[in-house]
DNA sequence: GACCAGGCACATC
DNA sequence: GATGTGCATGGT
């Protein structure tokens, strides 16, 4: 499975080139971008980043790294109104907050531990109502940097068509496939899952892929 | 108007 | 453990 996985990573890299995911200028507006895309399009989201900007849940200026304090004590009204564009605006305003809390707590004022280990934050991510694996994930390798694999939807359905996984597979199962064979390499994760995302918004995204998939001669 | 978009929690069986 | 449902906007 590693040559395997490897062949489609170099496919996909050779075609897209380097992807430079996760947009965003920090990490708090990473992992909040990580929130609102759940289940939405990444154009929605960007709506919701430029009025959060503006009312300085995000912050443009590395004076004040991150907001989520501001975050915490704003009405629920104020966040919702701000990020109504991206969708399930009442339970992802009930999402960052609970996710503020855990940031105040684990990671302002330097609290995060300089080398922590995937397998010490990740429950404890995971614990926190609205964050699912896939969000998880997307925060801890784009926003912390830590060694692990995010699977959604797209990289399912690449690999039970390319790759011959099983359609039912868990996520977590499917996760350590790529976690077993592939180097412990964040950089090499970070740019992997985008080059799926990027495969399947231009040619593998309908139930089919169409002639013009990169990959279907593996 | 139908369908989709970088999910998740919760209820029920 | 598997399945169904609510959540909600905006683009195609």
């Amino acid at each position: 499975m590693t040559d395997k996985l490897l062949a489609i990573y170099n496919t996909l890299y050779k075609h897209y080139g380097p992807q430079y995911w996760w947009p965003g200028e920090s990490p708090w507006e990473i992992c909040v971008g990580a929130i609102l895309t759940q289940n939405t399009n990444w154009r929605n989201v960007e709506k919701a980043i430029i009025n959060l900007k503006k009312s300085n849940f995000i912050s443009t200026t590395s004076k004040t790294p991150d907001c989520s304090i501001r975050l915490l004590n704003a009405d629920n009204s104020v966040i919702e109104k701000l990020i109504r564009p991206s969708g399930y605006y009442r339970m992802k305003t009930k999402t960052l907050k609970n996710f503020a809390l855990w940031w105040s707590n684990n990671v302002s004022e330097q609290k995060l531990k300089e080398n922590p280990t995937i397998n010490e934050i990740r429950p404890s991510l995971l614990s926190v109502n609205g964050i699912g694996p896939e969000t998880a994930d997307s925060i801890l390798l784009y926003a912390f940097n830590l060694p692990t694999f995010v699977i959604d939807a797209y990289t399912k359905r690449i690999m039970t068509r390319h790759a011959q996984t099983d359609l039912n597979i868990k996520y977590n199962d499917l996760r350590e496939l790529f976690m077993k064979n592939l180097p412990n390499n964040p950089n090499l994760f970070k740019e992997f899952h985008a080059l799926f995302v990027q495969l399947a918004k231009e040619s593998c995204l309908k139930n089919k892929c169409t002639h013009s998939c990169v990959l279907r001669c593996l």
